[in-house]
DNA sequence: CCCTAATGTCAAAGCGCATAACATATCGAG
DNA sequence: CTCGATATGTTATGCGCTTTGACATTAGGG
């Protein structure tokens, strides 16, 4: 399937793939550029036919997974509707689901050190679904008493800023160890409390 | 005060003082191990007669920074007391202050990619800093209405997390832009916000 | 004082990134 | 169909970084 010859056919792609997969081994640091085209069946320097070198590489993995996430974003607020809540609580957990799903692109995206404005098409990708938990997050805001409701674009940062705390620390061999909780159960429980804390849930929940 | 001829006197602590400098400055994959050893004014390879390489000088950059962010923890955690509330409050504000502060600390412990397992040491300071915030959640919880109380652990790991997501995707160039709040300001509401969720602040603050 | 251990330098191997020069395949125009 | 332009890949090469081994220098205790 790789090498019909000379010319791979597809291997910006190839790359790309290549890539994902060893950075999910190895880190994003371990990642090397050579390697990813060794795995490719190409040389190092056919790299540079696609790409302007091993940043812009990673950059591309990083791309396609806020592309990824977008769509998985969206669709877990469409399966909430037509409940505010059931679509904002949804939004929360698929940021936890991406993680675990594709963890090559999530590392590409948030731990490579990449800068979000490597490229302009990065930053809206990155835009776009940070916009999905926004909307959900208006949507949700009508339903919290004016007097003490927050713009709706802080508690969206809230809720991001929670679900990838726990990625990060709890959903991966990073910190001070493990919490005693999977990750799942911990965020879930944050996510309620927080949106009990604005009014939206019951205390009986 | 470097060169005292041959003899460098102190390399240990310069070449970690170097790499902090350093990473604040180029970030965790771009420094390099040379680099610190020009800063020092040593050749690459003195730094070997201190460290095993350049993964084990980043990991001695993280427990130090550890062991600060441990102090200051506990400093906040103290200056709070006796109010059960403020010390649990001001042991959160603690992390963003230390990411502020010591800004090179910060990403040898959290942006580096180096495990905590790096070295027992590491573990064993990174765990100490944690101890300060769950003591804190146990102090706390006391004053939570017995029959929806989370496990300390829980509630800590939630603040936890949400600092540290709050340091890392808006307290940095990061991710999908910065929201339009001071990350200050953010981790406050936030957590006002998940402590009012808790039943612990009542809904007029 | 001298001998040993600690600490640093030098030299070199090995690897990854990146560029330049060259080779081969693809594709459209006439 | 053929030919040239363009796209795509290879080879050769330089540079910097990490790491190791052999050697040099200094400090400090018996």
């Amino acid at each position: 399937m790789t090498k019909r010859g000379y010319h791979h056919g597809n291997l910006r792609q190839a790359l790309v793939d290549a890539a994902l997969h060893l950075i999910e081994d190895k880190g994003p640091t371990g990642f090397t550029l050579s390697e990813a085209a060794k795995t490719a069946g190409v040389t190092p320097a056919a790299v540079y036919r696609h790409f302007e070198g091993r940043e812009q590489l990673i950059a591309e993995c990083a791309l396609q997974g806020h592309e990824i996430f977008a769509d998985l974003m969206e669709h877990a607020f469409a399966k909430g509707q037509p409940s505010a809540l059931a679509a904002f609580e949804a939004t929360g957990r698929a940021y936890l689901a991406f993680a675990r799903r594709f963890p090559g692109h999530y590392m590409a995206m948030f731990e490579s050190g990449t800068a979000v404005n490597a490229t302009p098409e990065l930053a809206a990708a990155a835009g776009r679904s940070r916009a999905v938990l926004e909307r959900a997050a208006e949507a949700l805001s009508e339903h919290i008493p004016p007097d003490k409701r927050p713009p709706p674009a802080m508690f969206s940062a809230h809720i991001w800023a929670m679900s990838h705390g726990v990625v990060e620390l709890f959903a991966r061999g990073r910190p001070g160890a493990q919490s005693p909780f999977p990750p799942e159960d911990l965020l879930e429980a944050g996510i309620g409390i927080y949106l009990r804390g604005l009014g939206l849930i019951r205390p009986d929940s």
